[in-house]
DNA sequence: TTGTACGCGTTATCAC
DNA sequence: GTGATAACGCGTACAA
């Protein structure tokens, strides 16, 4: 590298080296004079600091961190968005990180904070069921954030947590088709093997039938394949269209359990010749945009995803500054009628 | 940092740091014995080296970096997933940085080549005028992917460059239009000072007309306020619903210029009461896969993402290898007919 | 095959 | 207000 370090600034502005890191770093014990001249210097040979060096010489970093897994959901899109505008205005920072949906993301978590120092870190997305001895080594303040959770780890206040009650809000949604009459709802759920929301909202659905005195039957549970990305609009439309295709199973509504799967959904029901809501009610689950500019617009629960990346970040400053301690938050999500479902 | 480093693991096992170095590194010279007492040792102490150390020692670290302006755009997603598949398969690390909208993509680069020592960068998204001087300082191998630019960059053999002809695409698509005989197509563009995409498919729509003997009317072009995003649902909605309710300008076809701003116009043409296509056609333009789930089915130019970030990545690979020169490669769109559009 | 010692570019801690 | 210098944690040339 025949790059320029700030040693070579100090020499071409004849200053010492900590003169120049003054300037950078905006310190402020320097005439204003020698931060001007370096600056001057600094813009006229395209000096740029390296982070590297910086990071290992600092010990606190005036960032957030934000750990990502899928970051292709679009649900995520809306709230990314709320976290960068927040953490920008506290003049923090925001380092975004994706996770590799087959990386741990606490080892990610743990690199990140050896690398670059945040003072806090928010997790989005993903699984989370963790050793306690794993998460005690997280040394930063943090905050899962939409993420389901096996309830041993609720408990624990090392921590906080954002997020809708999966379980309840699927259960509204399911209670609310059965309340229009519905007796055979379709769920299209996530894999089988899941432990995460997609298992919360799966429960809440058999709990509300249940509860409505119909016996969950299996074979209206539809899995996705294990291994394959199953929030897509893509898996909706394969598996709905299979099962229109086989016949072999009887329903009036079905509830997919995001709303890109209801869209997949609904698509492969139109193309098959079926009618929405009149052959099928449809409901789906998030409240993305799209669920409200869809043709017909979408039943589904709304998250008010600005309220909780908001509150994400009011969390994880709060505890930052020391004002409060961890929280376990939780929204409620609404109900959005659309034009998907009716009654029978 | 009361943390572990790599002298502590040494100590630890009685050997040289340089050892402990050899065995995270996969060093060919040592002893598989030592080596693996060593990463015991290493997995028991939950000890993780630090990347900023490694990164300033580094002269070069088998990664590429991509990065991105305007992450929450939809149709980036599926590139992004292909450029993971294909920087893994070549075992190298895929390190993704997104730009803000107010910063400077080359600026975040320098930085970042810098900081992580990247074989290669791609630029994915945004407008990209820059300075050849500027151009220069990166020492790195680059490759512009989807993006529009200015014709005086065009001609440099100093970086790649990957994307559909947005002006010929586009062309394609109102020509297409003004085939089916409409003659008042109005076009949702992007902002009035757009330099990027939206200026060029602006372009294209224009000299589409003319060519099909219709004077271009500036009260038929529909611009967003500049600063917000407008390549959104939300624009096309609130856009179109303000013209329909004005009633001021009279057409037959809406084109816009992204299918998230189709979609949004055709929920507000539905809402207004009107039919797609039977009063007023609409098209989009990227083939976004929701433009194919949507319903009616938009009729789009669909972008070969699959293989425009493949053949991105396959040409940075060439760069750096050696093996062949910078290129400019533009892709064929597609005009996929959907229900949306009729000929009058 | 292994260990020692130096340097990467920066910031923090002192002295001045 | 400023400058010298010691870390920060690691990779690597070189010696052993």
């Amino acid at each position: 590298m025949d790059s320029i370090n700030i040693k070579d600034i100090a020499r071409i502005c004849g200053v010492g080296v900590s003169t120049v890191s003054r300037a950078i770093n905006n310190h402020p014990d320097i005439n204003p004079e020698t931060k001007n001249m370096i600056m001057q210097a600094i813009k006229e040979h395209n000096y740029i600091p390296n982070n590297s060096a910086r990071n290992l010489k600092r010990t606190d970093s005036k960032a957030i961190a934000v750990l990502i897994k899928g970051i292709s959901n679009p649900f995520f899109s809306k709230m990314i968005r709320v976290f960068e505008e927040e953490i920008q205005k506290k003049k923090y920072l925001f380092i975004m990180q994706r996770v590799d949906a087959s990386e741990d993301e606490v080892d990610v978590a743990l690199e990140l904070i050896k690398e670059k120092k945040p003072r806090g870190i928010v997790f989005l997305g993903g699984f989370f069921s963790h050793s306690r001895e794993k998460l005690e080594q997280l040394t930063v303040p943090f905050v899962l954030s939409t993420i389901g959770m096996t309830d041993s780890l609720e408990e624990s206040s090392s921590y906080s947590w954002v997020s809708v009650d999966d379980f309840a809000e699927s259960y509204k949604m399911t209670d609310y088709l059965c309340k229009l009459g519905h007796k055979r709802i379709l769920i299209l759920a996530a894999t089988q093997d899941d432990e995460s929301i997609g298992r919360l909202r799966l429960e809440g659905y058999k709990k509300a039938l249940v509860d409505n005195g119909i016996e969950p039957d299996e074979e209206l549970c539809v899995f996705s394949e294990v291994g394959r990305d199953c929030y897509t609009m893509d898996y909706g439309f394969m598996s709905m269209s299979r099962i229109l295709r086989e016949k072999k199973v009887d329903f009036t509504a079905v509830y997919a359990i995001s709303d890109s799967i209801a869209i997949g959904a609904c698509k492969a029901i139109t193309e098959c010749g079926g009618k929405i809501p009149e052959d099928y009610s449809v409901a789906g689950f998030d409240g993305l945009d799209i669920a409200h500019y869809y043709n017909p617009t979408l039943t589904t629960i709304r998250q008010p995803v600005e309220e909780m990346a908001e509150s994400t970040i009011k969390i994880l400053f709060d505890v930052i500054r020391g004002k409060a301690g961890h929280q376990k938050r939780v929204f409620k999500g609404e109900l959005v009628e659309g034009e998907s479902t009716r009654s029978v």
